[in-house]
DNA sequence: GTTCCGCATGAATCGATAG
DNA sequence: ACTATCGATTCATGCGGAA
């Protein structure tokens, strides 16, 4: 059995990931801290800084990912002033500018999204994942995620005729028709682009700022075994949990040296608990 | 009774829409022509010059909207060569430098999606409901669109016993109990701006971008009886029939006369079926 | 009057082939 | 090399006729 290891690291990410080998990691999940000018952690980056801010440790991260690896940037821009900010858009445009690909956004639609009531708006029940690769050939294990078909094939696919199973795409090309007998053992279809996923509630004082459900459908899709995943905003350590749990080695680095603290005892439990007989 | 009317003029909108007074429209909800797409009946705009195509079409869009309206621009990028293009969040930018305010993104959540598989993304199952302002007083109207709250009370009632039915009903003997009557009043809850709706892909005529729901949704919340709403890429109609239905004023434009055609068609039969005894 | 079932369709995207 | 066209792939839904 090949050895997983979990390396978790305390400081500014920009310095830290220098140290690293150019394409060395397959995967990057993370959720930076969002642009805003009130709170103080991470200094508050201000909206009109924030790609100024980002893009130094971006290209250090084009430069370890490899080739075939993918960049999952979870983000969403806030609101100020009535207004929705600009920075994640100009984002967009300043990666793909640095070198990047901008292969796709997934809406990860929150289900149990933060309450309240404005008199502008309605509640944000959506964040941006958007992926970035650095080439056209990265891989993507498509079938690991795979999600349980649609009820309507319950009370429709059941039970077809003989001729219908028989039946080409002779009369309108539609393709639906053309391998009907294969819809009759599918049970599985592939996802879409919108995750629907619900938000962490824990009432611990650092709490989750995404449900283990997200990083782990990316490391499914994104990844297979003993490959390695980073987390430069690591916070309480979700991504790192899931790819330890996963079997993936891990990187994660954080500059708040107690959510360090923190994820290291809990990882090296997780190391008692499956070294445990 | 106040009458309500529906203008449906045929021509290039850009041109058409000079003729309209200033800030006389309290809601425009449109889908143009997506870029590359509907090469036969729109000419395909490149995406390259997708921005400077829009531009003089929403300025005048801005001038004729009152300080109180509403911009609601559906549309997506297409993905090509591995990519998704980024006219989208070009224009998103060029429409704020242009005086328009970014209020707020909605996501229209296709459920089903066009279907397809591909090595490098999955199938997209979401659309931008972008919303743009010209000022921060703009009126919503968030009752209308409250909606049904979810399983907690629909769970809560359904588990009620008998004995409890009969009992809230001796109390009160009105049909209701006096406590699920009160569940009842409580029974609706504000949306999110995650919006899920059905394509449209019926067997009928000409089909629609986007079924009914969607122009009712947003007519609900930005407007009242006897405001005006505009469609300047009208297509099948679908905007100004609900409009008409929902007792606004409507104003529809559309390059095609053919669509024109049958637009003016489908709104006199309205009206006959409205009118007769 | 329901429920069931056949059928067509949809702002899709990629890769190969042809001009 | 660059563009236009075509085939292959895939899934949830509304409509209408039948049971």
């Amino acid at each position: 059995m090949k050895e997983i290891k979990s390396q978790i690291l305390s400081g500014d990410c920009k310095e830290i990931l220098k140290k690293f080998d150019d394409n060395s990691i397959d995967l990057i999940v993370t959720s930076p801290p969002y642009a805003d000018r009130r709170k103080n952690t991470y200094g508050g980056i201000k909206p009109e800084m924030y790609v100024e801010w980002f893009l130094p440790i971006s290209n250090e991260l084009l430069r370890l990912l490899k080739p075939t690896g993918t960049f999952i940037l979870n983000i969403k821009e806030k609101a100020e002033d009535g207004e929705r900010h600009t920075y994640v858009i100009e984002l967009i445009l300043a990666l793909r500018k640095q070198g990047w690909l901008w292969t796709e956004e997934f809406i990860w639609h929150k289900k149990n999204c933060y309450p309240g009531k404005w008199p502008n708006r309605f509640r944000d029940a959506w964040e941006r994942c958007i992926q970035f690769n650095k080439t056209r050939n990265f891989n993507m294990y498509q079938e690991e995620v795979m999600l349980p078909i649609g009820d309507w094939t319950n009370g429709r696919l059941k039970n077809l005729s003989e001729t219908d199973k028989i039946r080409d795409n002779s009369k309108s090309g539609s393709g639906f028709g053309k391998n009907i007998s294969n819809w009759l053992k599918r049970d599985k279809v592939y996802p879409t682009n919108v995750l629907h996923f619900a938000t962490v509630c824990n009432n611990k004082n650092h709490s989750a700022v995404f449900p283990e459900g997200l990083p782990e459908w990316f490391i499914k899709l994104f990844t297979k075994e003993s490959d390695t995943v980073l987390d430069p905003f690591m916070g309480s350590g979700t991504t790192l949990k899931v790819a330890k749990r996963m079997k993936r080695n891990s990187i994660g680095i954080d500059i708040q040296s107690e959510y360090v603290t923190m994820v290291k005892k809990e990882i090296q439990e997780t190391e008692l608990i499956l070294f445990e007989p």
